[in-house]
DNA sequence: TATGAATGAGATTTCATTCAT
DNA sequence: AATGAATGAAATCTCATTCAT
């Protein structure tokens, strides 16, 4: 008697969780190239023409890997939609920031070193471009609301600042000291702190 | 007539010069793993056999081009040490930065694609990280000289936000301010602006 | 209730045939090695374990086809026997290929391709050529009760006729005029014809 | 010092023509995907890599092997259009054919397995039906000035004819009298027996 | 110095067949 | 009887490196 088709699902995603968790580990580590679909069904414990079964290329497997960051970052905004008091929203980015670098190292390795070669992962820069753009202009209402002058730069200026926390961070990790960076930032960017800067204007 | 020693020194320095040129640019676009020796031999004009002439490996390649990042590197420190005024210090790193990235792009792009996958590149790696300290450690010198309370998180800080200008300018050029941000930040980090920050605390 | 040996039997003769069918049409379209066993059994709406239920093998598959197609000549070769006159028989022969033309045009495509590639198909070869031999016997009788002068090139003459056809038909269906070359044959084979030619010797 | 651009091409050339025949041979014997890169290189005495270095593909190879079969077709018809008594233009269509037959076999072998298998060589069917149509064509005009009644139908008889010689022939070789059947069919087509059945008419 | 043919190891991918349920 | 997940061998293809000239 066969397994039923949940049963069969059920696998299907486990085994598929599995497949993109070995892939996502040995890419971070070793780059996409760098890493072989044999590299990948070793760490997943399975055969390669298995792995074929569930993605049809490697290149699949690393469009499915980008699929999944989007999808968080798609959530984040939803997040964040739901506050309305800008301080709070503020205090979110910054948080949920520092955050995601303690928690997805290798997601952010992944993103960060494909990011900058376009053309091995055209379809995830072009993702990444849309989120990006999406997520400024939510951010740049946020920032108009919270009176700053020149909206806009500040934004950019954050938005630069948290990004250039997580090249510092991981580019060696002991040596960057990113709970106190954390701290540095919530009180630099605190209501009273704020305020104080876009009343003295 | 025989080609005198120097000359022959003169062609293989250009030649050298030449595949380094013609490799940097391809491994910026499409990663090291992405280029073959057949297409820097063909972007440089030259054959694959005499490739292998200069450079007795693909891995020798890539790392020359790092090593002379890195002695760009030790020159712009070296001008930051010929310089005195911690005011006019800070200024530099900020413009010197900005100048960087507007002139090298394909060695920055390549350099942000290779530092986060240290297996690929652990010599690189190591001179980032040497090269990194020493920085760290001289301008931290500057920040205490300028007054600031916290002078390493303040270094840290526009050190982060120095980088993700990076990140971000390159992410996408044609939506970046870059320009704007510069004079954003030479605003910010004015001497005025310095000691005002300084003074009020 | 548990079904009855019969029904069973019939259940399994009916799913071998659906499978011997989907297999001749895709191994006619897209060759043997170009079809997959998971193609098949799509094709037959089942799944790729039931196929090796009924077929041990990949090349089990094929064989039976080939069995089917040399039974069904030998079906052929019963009919002609059970015929008495040599004109009838020959008209027979020339109508029979042509309505074979017409209507089994995947088992002809097949038995073509294979044909000429005795590696891949060893028994269907095998097979074929004891056919064939017993096939040109039977009608080299009936070519000498006919009177030709040369009844062995006679008949070898019209069998690479009608060969011949088979390509050129197949080759493109809608270029070759296969009912007006049927018309034109039995016109050229007919009773008439045949005495005209013999007693002219 | 380098080979000079004539030695390259002189090896290229005359390995490209090793490889050919390689494939060729195996491709007839074993079939297009029952051969394998491996098996040509082997045959070929060189390396699976350098195959890769004449042809992209192990496609671009059949392609070839094809190209160079409509070649030669081209230069038949060339032949054809050089010589204008219509009987001579009969009896070396025949002649050639037969030629063909016994000194290309395994060109005909391929060309006959795979023109029956569209959906594997797409390209050679093509190229296969322009050759025909216009060989058909310039045949249909030689007929016509032979006075056939029904030129068309008695050119479509004799190229059904010739294509089916070339099957039985192939089928199996020590059995078909294929020297006998050659003069048979020049008989047949004499002048003198073309030039009985025109005015018998 | 210079060329590109040639090699061979290893990567991606396919698929007949087996297996657990 | 029936399913499709899983395996493993073999196929296609790539490319850093070496070699003959």
């Amino acid at each position: 008697m066969p397994r039923s088709k949940e049963q069969f699902e059920e696998i299907r995603k486990k085994t598929k969780e599995n497949i993109l968790k070995a892939a996502l580990k040995l890419f971070a580590k070793k780059g996409y190239h760098g890493t072989s679909i044999n590299d990948i069904a070793k760490a997943a414990k399975i055969s390669k023409g298995l792995a074929y079964n569930y993605f049809e290329s490697k290149q699949k497997i690393i469009d499915a890997i980008f699929e999944e960051y989007f999808e968080e970052g798609a959530q984040f905004i939803e997040i964040m939609d739901s506050i309305k008091d800008p301080y709070e929203k503020l205090r979110l980015m910054i948080e949920f920031t520092f955050k995601y670098y303690e928690e997805n190292e290798e997601q952010w390795l992944l993103y960060a070193s494909f990011i900058f070669q376009p053309e091995v992962l055209k379809k995830g820069k072009k993702l990444a471009a849309k989120f990006n753009q999406k997520y400024l202009e939510k951010m740049e209402e946020v920032f108009k609301a919270l009176g700053f002058k020149n909206p806009k730069m500040e934004l950019r200026f954050l938005g630069a600042l948290l990004d250039g926390v997580g090249v510092d961070y991981f580019f060696d990790k002991s040596f960057f000291p990113l709970n106190e960076m954390k701290i540095f930032l919530l009180e630099k960017y605190s209501k009273e702190e704020i305020m104080r800067i876009v009343n003295s204007n």
